[in-house]
DNA sequence: GGTGGACCTGGCTA
DNA sequence: CTAGCCAGGTCCA
């Protein structure tokens, strides 16, 4: 069955989708298969709404809009701020947007990401979740569900090595580990401001002030996280002056306080506007 | 508190 | 085809 969502901001999927925020989707004939809610669908864009097909189980309309953060306004934050390389990538990559992904999922995703390229990033997540998520079927495609903690915890070492995590797999069994032990629910940091969710963050093993920010923005709704990876980086030094031998931390500081309440929107716009158009 | 190396591994490019 | 470089950083000394 086809559910439909009426648009009011601007919404582009590929960019959405395909921004290195999220790992997991497919694009196959102008529908793009994935997972929202924890729940396999299908969505595309048509006649100015967002058309989504489920397959087993039913998505609720105001979790696929929660999905895309429809309900902010990013023309406001955009021209309420005057700045002009923020500007430029705004036109430029309008209707891509941050996105509000499953916290425990971001986690584990972006341990994996640390120093490692978005290609190879996907490949070890899929092969996780093939080995031990839920299979849904929609049309031709299959896609996997997340593992949860304790599925994660019951890996041995040599099954993490196969997925290609490296180094990684030890942070991603102990955060596991953790979580499952003590029993902790990262959706109750939606309740928690900035400060408290990113040192509660900061001390899973693998996690660091950009994992920690990246978790932040594209799953907690912390919307002034700044992750200061290598091209956010090269871009204060290059374009905003800053000096390069500030420590990474003082950078994200920097740049929370000069791009402000939503910085973590702005930063994705400029993180994907240097790697695509600025070398 | 701040700094410099080491680090699994596969994709990418010469 | 193969070598060498590089990648959405973190940890530890």
């Amino acid at each position: 069955m086809m559910n439909k969502i009426i648009l009011k901001e601007k919404l582009d999927l590929e960019l959405s989708l395909f921004s290195g925020q999220a790992f997991r989707w497919k694009k196959k004939l102008n529908w793009y298969y994935g997972f929202i809610d924890n729940k396999f669908l299908k969505l595309r864009i048509k006649n100015n709404c967002l058309e989504y097909v489920c397959s087993d189980d039913w998505v609720a309309q105001d979790k696929v809009y929660d999905y895309f953060g429809l309900g902010i306004k990013y023309n406001e934050i955009f021209e309420n701020f005057d700045d002009e390389l923020s500007t430029v990538a705004y036109k430029k990559l309008q209707g891509m947007r941050v996105l509000n992904q499953d916290p425990w999922e971001c986690l584990i995703s972006f341990i994996i990401s640390a120093w490692s390229n978005v290609p190879k990033i996907s490949n070890t997540i899929h092969l996780l979740c093939q080995k031990l998520g839920y299979k849904y079927i929609l049309d031709d495609m299959v896609g996997y569900s997340f593992p949860s903690p304790i599925q994660i915890t019951g890996l041995t070492e040599s099954e993490m090595k196969s997925f290609g995590m490296g180094y990684r797999g030890q942070y991603v069994l102990k955060t596991s580990k953790i979580i499952e032990e003590n029993k902790i629910l990262l959706s109750d940091f939606y309740n928690e401001d900035y400060f408290d969710s990113l040192k509660f963050l900061l001390t899973f093993p693998g996690v660091g002030d950009k994992v920690a920010n990246c978790v932040l923005i594209y799953s907690l709704k912390k919307y002034n996280a700044f992750p200061v990876d290598l091209w956010v980086e090269r871009l204060l030094v290059e374009d905003y002056g800053l000096n390069k031998k500030m420590s990474l931390i003082n950078k994200r500081k920097w740049g929370q306080n000069y791009f402000g309440k939503y910085s973590g929107i702005i930063q994705h716009y400029l993180f994907h506007y240097k790697r695509k158009y600025n070398h």
